[in-house]
DNA sequence: TGTGCTACGTCAAGGGCGTTGACGTAGCCT
DNA sequence: AGGCTACGTCAACGCCCTTGACGTAGCACA
């Protein structure tokens, strides 16, 4: 007996078991012992069942958070678990990350945010903008690195060796900056720009509020 | 006479006129003029053209650029070049924003960023992780912002309407910071949030120098 | 001038994909 | 007992990428 649920689980099962291109109706359906067409029975179409994902997505992500009071912490918690949660998925995070699906828990997050600013001492139209730019942000790192996780390994291995191959043997008079820093880049390029950049956001946030008082 | 030039061209024109979808290698073949297999007689596969596209992407993102000296307004130029840049060709940067290419006009574009830092005295650590960053905080502004152009216009303008329809008729009591802000909201989201993303990390960036001297 | 090689494009086919509408079938309500 | 509904299956349509065998036109060189 399938259900909204089980389908949306074993969709989020399978992008994590077999990565990138496992997300199709037909291997969802064998994954679910039954016809590939019974999906549609559940969802109006391959993308209906994708904001559901979507929503799940946000739903794991804000699970068992709570305020701390501390709204630097708070907004660097909030942010990470949704890189997390997205990069967990990569392959639903692609399709899913830009889209505004209204429903409850994705309310249930814009509020918890929005809170966290306001009660910090932002002003509205500030918090405003610093809720659209940071959650902008974090769905945009997100996707860029769900996407680099998402993509067949063979292309994967091949992104991550540009750095090494293409970027460590270039002409150091043609190419001054990239050749004095090329180890660092290399080895930076390896891991994810969020969390620092995120850094940045808090610093600057932090700076505009002491600012207002 | 096919080359690579024309059907790189002719896939941004497609892309463009037609959208997302239309990026396909049979009808690539069909708006050249020729079989869709004589595409694999200049690339590899549908990927490496993709590669291709991103690598023009970074060009048209390039072209003319100047150093001025005033490092704030160089990161800020080629941050929005490249968001214009992307955003210009919303269904080809889906695709192609987060590939590294390793090519001339993507190491130009390394090399412009990573000058405009050292230059600016950000020691090389610093510098590196600046342009990390924001590289990819452009990019992943810009693959959510495109992604939003290349919905089909009936979802677009339903995606919009959420903020106006389920996020303006919150309860008060529920969500009481939506309500108290749902007009800002409804008005913010209706802009990109990347240029006030990208100043409040160019303030981050500032303080950081100033801390270092 | 004739021969052969190369570059280019075509053709046909294989295997995967989302989606649909007709078709059974099991269980429930009356 | 009869009928209705919910659910799953089946077969098919049309799209997709990619491949290997096949022509063909033009050039290099004898």
């Amino acid at each position: 007996m399938l259900s909204h649920e089980l389908i949306v689980d074993t969709a989020l099962r399978l992008v994590g078991q077999h990565g990138a291109e496992a997300l199709t109706v037909r291997r969802l359906g064998t994954a679910l012992g039954a016809d590939p067409s019974a999906v549609y029975r559940y969802f109006h179409s391959a993308d209906d069942l994708l904001l559901a994902v979507a929503e799940e997505l946000i739903a794991r992500a804000q699970h068992g958070w709570r305020a701390t009071g501390d709204w630097r912490a708070d907004l660097r918690e909030i942010g990470l678990r949704i890189h997390a949660s997205y990069r967990a998925h990569p392959q639903a995070a692609l399709l899913a990350a830009h889209r505004t699906t209204g429903r409850a828990h994705e309310i249930a997050a814009v509020e918890a945010i929005l809170g966290v600013l306001r009660d910090a001492g932002f002003p509205d139209p500030e918090a405003v903008r610093i809720y659209h730019a940071f959650v902008d942000q974090s769905l945009g790192f997100a996707v860029l690195d769900a996407a680099a996780l998402a993509l067949p390994a063979a292309a994967q291995s091949a992104d991550l060796r540009v750095w090494h191959a293409a970027y460590g043997r270039l002409d150091a008079a043609a190419n001054p900056h990239i050749a004095a820093t090329a180890h660092l880049l290399a080895a930076d390029m390896r891991r994810s720009g969020y969390p620092f950049a995120l850094e940045l956001l808090l610093d600057a946030a932090e700076a505009r509020l002491a600012a207002t008082r």
